[in-house]
Formats: structure tokens, sequence, C-alpha cells
DNA sequence: TGTGCATCATGAACGAACCTCATGATCGTC
DNA sequence: GACGATCATGAGGTTCGTTCATGATGCACA
């Protein structure tokens, strides 16, 4: 088992460049002697003669051409890797692989990253939707880096930073009996169809907000995947719908369904705070900052419809 | 400047396999304690964190899998590597570069590497002809490993193995006046054209032999690179020539030129020996005989016509 | 053909790097 | 919440690589 490491490379490299140990030797900032001791190492190590050492400024034989080549393709590779290492150490390249509990925050997501890659074209953007998987136990074991949420659980080592405000708001086709309604309260839903994303009850704000606490169970909980879908079904009186008033106020101009306000307790409107949870020891990181800095941005625009 | 070593490449390559930092110790055949260091090592040498430390079966981050990649680029050339020295070591393979001092020998050589070829194909052979350099010495700076001539030099550190025994001959055209005689000297070349390979006299047999020791200067000698060219200038007697007896056995059926052995001092016949010399330190390489005894079997056949 | 210069080799000694041993800290799991 | 498994840490010894000083060997040029 030989036993060449990347010392040895960098030395056959030098020793063929520059045409002679000494010359090397000045090179690698190390003594002629040091070298004159390496390559004996290395060759009794390989089993091989890599030098002539019958012609005075040394030679490459056969068989150090051989190792050169070896040395030609492995030392560019470490040296990208240098680079890219770099890249990580001063911040300008990373990971963002980004969890979404908030299954409707594709729409606002995609021109989110849009905009960032042009301006972060070494990070590694990625989005998971978590239906399957607790995406703030995999932010803390870093298998994702950044979580969409509006849950902040107050954990230690996660920040979350508030990105915007929503109101949750109740949407149904304009011949719906409840489109006569002002506000629309738990006790509404029931008899109702209800159309939901596909995730945890758990995690579905009209649940958590209204009818949980209310113990108030929709005739039917209905899971579709698509929010233009939802539209869709809602238009069609199929059922009702609770979704971001961000969601719904990009399609309002069709007369096909209504959104009310939701009520509890006397009160009008429901409003919810979205967060980037990102991991304490990492918000130093430009890109982070940059990125929650493009979601609020962005989230204004769409507030404004 | 990092410092990344073989020996990183190999442990990252463990942790990942194994899944575990005690399992890759006990792969590596080092202590688990040892790695811990040496991981610690390389996140310092690199300004990255490699290993998600969180979780405790130890895995790699993101960076660590971009240094796995780059190790599993470079291991595989680093194997490679091992498997041809170790062909180098135990003479399977080498380097069989040829100097012919002999113009003619191409001839006999072809059919040589073609079958020495088929039994080492781990051997890197060429061919060149020693026009323009000396052939000697470039076997003793190891330009060459085996050199074609007929004049064994005494040398140390090279071995001259005999291949076989030719005699060079006159060759003229069958209308030439000298093809009256049978035995053709040194004199008879006065007043002639003698047409030689493009080589210096001191490797000519021709002039060393015969007209150097007499004294005799040819009325003019032209200098032609093949032995083709060589047969047909002399078969429309636009010159004489001398050549080794196997190379104009070949094509002696042609009535168009007749041969003539030489003669000295009273002696008929001018008896050579051809060698091929190689390195003394190299004399035990298996595949180095092996080309001489395929040789010296081709030169019994050539004797034969 | 010898002399001088350039180049490489060698051996001892110092120093740094690496590994091991023993033990401590932490995580995951039942 | 306790236990087992996994990783981290610190001190100490060994190995390995480098330097320094000097010797040997080609090569060029006269």
């Amino acid at each position: 088992m030989m036993h060449i490491e990347i010392r040895h490379l960098r030395t056959i490299k030098a020793i063929h460049d520059t045409g002679g140990l000494a010359r090397a030797a000045d090179l690698l900032n190390i003594t002629q002697s040091a070298l004159s001791h390496q390559i004996k190492g290395i060759e009794d190590q390989a089993g091989v003669e890599l030098f002539v050492r019958r012609a005075k400024p040394l030679r490459l034989s056969a068989s150090g051409l051989r190792l050169l080549a070896a040395a030609e393709q492995i030392l560019p590779i470490l040296a990208d890797l240098e680079v890219e290492f770099e890249g990580l150490q001063d911040g300008r390249a990373g990971r963002l692989h980004i969890a979404l509990e908030c299954h409707a925050c594709f729409e606002w997501l995609l021109p989110v990253l849009e905009q960032f890659r042009k301006v972060w074209p070494d990070v590694d953007v990625d989005i998971r939707s978590s239906l399957s998987f607790d995406a703030m136990s995999a932010l803390r074991r870093e298998e994702v880096d950044l979580v969409v949420s509006s849950d902040p659980e107050d954990q230690s080592e996660v920040d979350f930073n508030p990105l915007f405000d929503y109101d949750p708001v109740f949407v149904a086709s304009s011949h719906h009996p409840l489109a006569q309604k002002a506000v629309i309260e738990a006790q509404d839903f029931e008899g109702q169809t209800l159309i939901t994303y596909p995730v945890d009850r758990s995690r579905l704000d009209i649940f958590k907000m209204l009818l949980s606490p209310a113990r108030v169970e929709p005739a039917a909980v209905r899971q579709v995947e698509l929010t233009a879908v939802i539209l869709m079904l809602v238009a069609s009186n199929r059922g009702v719908s609770v979704l971001p008033d961000w969601v719904v106020r990009q399609v309002r101009q069709s007369s096909d369904y209504v959104t009310r306000p939701l009520g509890k307790d006397g009160q009008v409107g429901v409003t919810r705070r979205m967060f980037a949870a990102t991991r304490e020891s990492e918000n130093t990181r430009p890109y982070l900052a940059h990125f929650i800095r493009l979601a609020r941005q962005e989230a204004v625009k769409l507030q404004r419809g």
C-alpha cells in the first residue's frame, strides 16, 4: 500500500515545472534537502523510480511522468474546492434550503427566490414543502436552513424573523348563503364542506384559531394541493375555504366568489404573523439576512394586491 | 491556504461510508480519538464546518458533502495509479523506447514489435530513428531503453546483447561494370556514386570497414532515407550501394541488380554483428529479455529469406 | 582531460504533527 | 430520566518531515 500525499503531488509538479530540485524547493518554500529526502521517500513508497538521476538537471522518468499526470488531474480539483470553501468562509456562498410550513407560501416565495439567485449565484437554493416531515426539527438538524412558518415556538437556537402580517379570510361562492354575512365565525362552518391544504389540522389557521377552540366540526373536510384548484372548487360552490388574504387578493377581480373577514369573540379579523425561522448560529450570514429582506419587500407588494 | 491531505479525503469517505466516527476509525485502523482530532483539524484548515455535530451519528454537512465529492474524484485516480505502479514493480509493465542506429532495421523490427505488444500490452513501445541524436548517450540518460546498433562500445552500465550476424553486401545494377567482379574491394569504389542512408560516415559499415581504412573516397555520396528508394536508384544504375544482406535478400528475385560479397585483405566477406544495447541496471526486466529473444527469432527467419 | 560550478544526496538533530490513552461531555432511546 | 452509544478533549509519546552542514556527482568550458 503506497502512501502518496498531496505534498508529493505538488513536489512532482514543481520539479517538473521548474526543471530542477533547487528551483522547485524555492517555489515550495522549503529547502532543497527536504525535497531530496521527500522524493526518495515517494520512490520508496511507490517502489518505482520516478526520476532519472543520471542526468543532472533532475528529470522525471516514465513513471514520474505518469505520477505527474495524476497530479495534474488532482491538484485542480483541490484548487477548485479551495475557491468554493473561500466562498463559504466569506459568506458569498452557502446553502439555503427552505422548508414551507405555510402551504400557500409558494405564491410569493418563487418571485423572491428569482430575485435572490441573481444576487447570490453561489448559494445553493432549494424548497421543500414540509408535508411529510417536521420542519422545525429538520432546521435544528441542519437538514434545512430556513423554515417559513406562522408558529413561533420560542425555541433556543432558533430565531423567528417576522416577515409580514396577514389575515386568513373566508372564501365562498358568491351564490353561497354565507356570502350574505359580513363576518364569518366558527359556528358558521357547521354543516359546511371545508377545503384545505393537505396538512395536519394543527398547522391550519382555521382550525387552530377558530374551529378547534370552539369545538366546531365542519360537515366534511376536503384536502387539495393547489391554491388554484381550491379557488376553482370554491367558485363552483363545492365547498368553502379559508386562505391567507394575499392569496385571494391576487385573483379577487373574479366575481364568482366572495371573501369575508373571520371573526372571533366579537372581534373582526384574525391577524396572523408569518416568520422565517433560522438557526441562531447562522443569523450573521449575509445571504440569509438578504433573503429575509427580499421576502418582506415582496410581502409589501402582495398586501397591495 | 488550506492544507487538505489524502488522509483527510480517506477519512471523510470512511466516515460517510460507515456512518460514524468509531466505525470509520475501525476501518482506517486508527482510534476514534485520532479521527475526532483530525476532522477538527480539517475544519480549522478549511475554515468550514464539514459535519453536523448536532445529530449524534455524525453527519456530513453541505460543505462536507462537497469535500466528499472531491474525495470520490481523487481517490480512484490514486487507486489506478497504484495498480499501474504495481505493474511496474513486478515487471509486467514498463517502457520500451527503441533507438535504431541501424537504419535498415525497421525492416525486421516492426514484425517483432507486433508480436511483442500482444504479450506485453502494458509496456509502452516506441521507435526512434537516431538520425539526429546520439543513441548511446540517450540510452545512458534513460531517454531510450534499447539501442539497436552494430558497434559495441564496451561501456560500463551498458550491456550489448548479440542479435544476429550479417554481411554487408555490395549492390549494383546488373548492367554496372562491377557486376562482373566476384568480390568487391575498397578500391572498386573509386569513381563510383555511393548511395547510403543519411547518417554519419562513422556509423556506416562500408566506410568503417573498408573505405576509411583504405583511404578510398567515392566520386560522390548520395544520401537516401528509404531502402526501397535506394534499391530503385541502384536498379536504374544511378549509383551503387552497400546494404545488409537480409535487406537485399527479401527482394533479390529482381534481375535488375546484382549483389556481390565485399572483400578485404584477401578475405571474402565482411561479417558484422548486430546488438541490442540495454542498460545494465535493467537487464533483469522480463520484457526486455523477451524482446531480445523475439528479435533473434525474427533474424533467423530473415536469414532464410 | 581536467577544473570549476551547479546540482543533487546524505546524516544528524531539531521540531512539529499525529496518534493513543484515559476520561469527559452529549445525544438518542427505552 | 437513566443508560448506552457516540463524539470531544487534554496530555503525553512516537513518528515524520524539515533544516543544516557537508559530501558526491554531472556538466560545461577551456
